[in-house]
DNA sequence: CCGCTTGTTGAAAGCGTTTTCCATGAGAAT
DNA sequence: ATTCTCATGGAAAACGCTTTCAACAAGCGG
């Protein structure tokens, strides 16, 4: 493996010459006869930087780190697609980690991506309302920040004293309930998803918020944030005495399971029973029935999470809001 | 930021046994008062050590590169799991980069995977069957494993001289075809995705090898590889006069779009046509009708490569082979 | 023709680890 | 008591780069 001490050997100039040709240092120019030396030794001897060298002679990596729940979830797979082309674009590398929802390997992959000394860091899982997490993600989060001196992001909850990309989740199920409103919206049921989730939270208060007053919330059902989730806690829905007349599901990969339970049941949705979901994930959107939902744009969250922290002029602890929009399909409609 | 040099001094001891202390270097003891020392100096000044430094000292990092062409795609984001996971179970992190289906963008990954120098890499986009591509790729590939010497996978085609998860395509496809046959199936359309993609190519071979020799292969229909190039081939399939009775897409992404594109002609899957995917992507599987596949284990895909490349025992170019199950599901019912 | 500025190069000092190699002290063997 | 091991600690040399700083040549006005 050639290093830049062999580049400089083979072009016969000094190792600062050859360090200065490669990466064209600043305020600083090279004559263009060693450049061109330099550039060709480099080809012949098929060089390329050692990006820890690099990182321990500037004192800063080129990798953001980013931690997701289950990267398999389009959810997050989406916002990953984001941060990689944001990434990209400064031409940093992403470093990729999974949590696989566990509070503790979250805690260990943030410490993973302080050894790795992350030049930034998102943080794209969903908060969780339990103030023992919740200090230890804080004190951990803090940690990083003032050892590493990178930028931290977190997309969701504004809850952590770092940049956030602010998902306005409230007013989407708000907006959602709203435009959903009419006299065949009477009884609701809420597939809600983990109790202690603030996105899931957000969504299913946003919804209530969003009802038309007359509308009775037949029940808020917790439950996994997942497929299966959505399955079950709709077969319990279901089971309810009168049946709703709407169900809103936290997000979409629950309300397709939703959609399956009400299948399975012999129901027809929407005429038997409607179904909305959150987030509008493409790979959804074939499903039968169309699945009314709020849309988030998943990409530009990751990007922005990017922005806030790969900024020329980095703020402290900025933000960026998120709405959604409301997408009504077939699975509402009467 | 505390470095260990700090530590050292904060436990009154050398540079030397900090470090042994800290991770336990192998055919030396330290002495457990120094130990415990060391270990509560580092607590206190809450050191990390820098994974760059250790990097540069240990000749070799820990971090594995993996690159996809786009992690939106449940294919991709499925192995990506299985990676991560795999990678975490040897300690190590994974790099992840996205080259958007592009060529070039490939190479110059490669390229930034070298600077990282990672210590193993996993190719997992398909080859495609073009021989400037091909060559290229090798090289890179070569100039990769020469010059940093880690071990290289890929997943899909074992046509680079790097160890490989085979995928067995065509006997997958060849499989389902075969478990398909019948009165029913006598005129098939295959949505045959991009032209020279090997992995395309080998199921849609695969599909016809396994086809009833009465049969006839009404058109192979080329165009992209997602949800969209499916919707398209499938109109033209549906164009077709008389009409396909049974349609093959090489992946479940675009056998959706052909079962949208059914729908929309007025036709029911599968009694006016039958409609066949490939991958069983778990997402999809509430999609109606239910889909008739291939099913690929993408997360044991990951897991494989990972396992090949960071094995103690290496081999230079090892081979798992990978085989397809069938799925018999609701779009190919009569 | 001298001293200055300007433009460019090279020597060397880090950056934070690991690891080799030497030194030292304590028992064990003689 | 003397020599040998053995166990263990520390000094110092890498690892591959960037960057500061000094040096030097050339061009300039005076």
């Amino acid at each position: 493996m050639a290093t830049l001490k062999d580049v400089a050997r083979e072009a016969r100039v000094s190792l600062s010459t050859a360090s200065r040709a490669i990466n064209g240092s600043k305020d600083r120019v090279v004559h263009p006869e060693l450049q061109r030396r330099v550039t060709e030794a480099a080809q012949r001897l098929n060089y390329s930087p050692n990006a820890a060298a690099q990182a321990m002679a500037r004192g800063h990596t080129t990798a953001v780190g980013l931690i997701v729940h289950d990267i398999r979830d389009p959810y997050f797979s989406s916002i990953a697609a984001g941060v990689t082309q944001a990434a990209a674009r400064h031409r940093s590398v992403v470093t990729l980690a999974t949590t696989s929802h566990e509070h503790d390997t979250e805690i260990r992959l943030i410490e993973a991506m302080r050894r790795q000394r992350v030049c930034a860091l998102v943080l794209a899982g969903g908060l969780n309302d339990d103030e023992a997490e919740l200090a230890e993600l804080r004190t951990t989060v803090a940690s990083f920040k003032e050892a590493v001196g990178s930028p931290v992001a977190v997309i969701g909850q504004d809850l952590l004293d770092v940049s956030t990309v602010v998902v306005d989740n409230h007013a989407g199920a708000r907006d959602l309930a709203q435009a959903l409103r009419g006299p065949n919206v009477t009884r609701v049921a809420i597939l809600a998803g983990p109790p202690t989730l603030f996105t899931a939270r957000d969504r299913a208060e946003g919804f209530i918020a969003g009802l038309d007053s007359t509308a009775e919330i037949a029940a808020m059902i917790h439950g996994p944030f997942d497929r299966d989730g959505g399955f079950t806690a709709m077969n319990q829905a279901l089971a309810l005495d009168p049946r709703p007349d709407l169900v809103f599901a936290v997000n979409d990969v629950m309300a397709v399971g939703a959609l399956v339970a009400a299948r399975q049941a012999g129901l027809t949705v929407p005429t038997d029973i409607a179904v909305a979901g959150f987030d509008d994930i493409p790979t959804l959107h074939d499903i039968t029935p169309a699945l009314t939902t709020a849309r988030l744009p998943l990409e530009e969250m990751g990007e922005a999470a990017v922005r806030l922290i790969l900024a020329d002029d980095l703020i402290d602890h900025a933000r960026v809001t998120i709405n959604a929009t409301v997408v009504l399909r077939e699975s509402t409609r009467r």
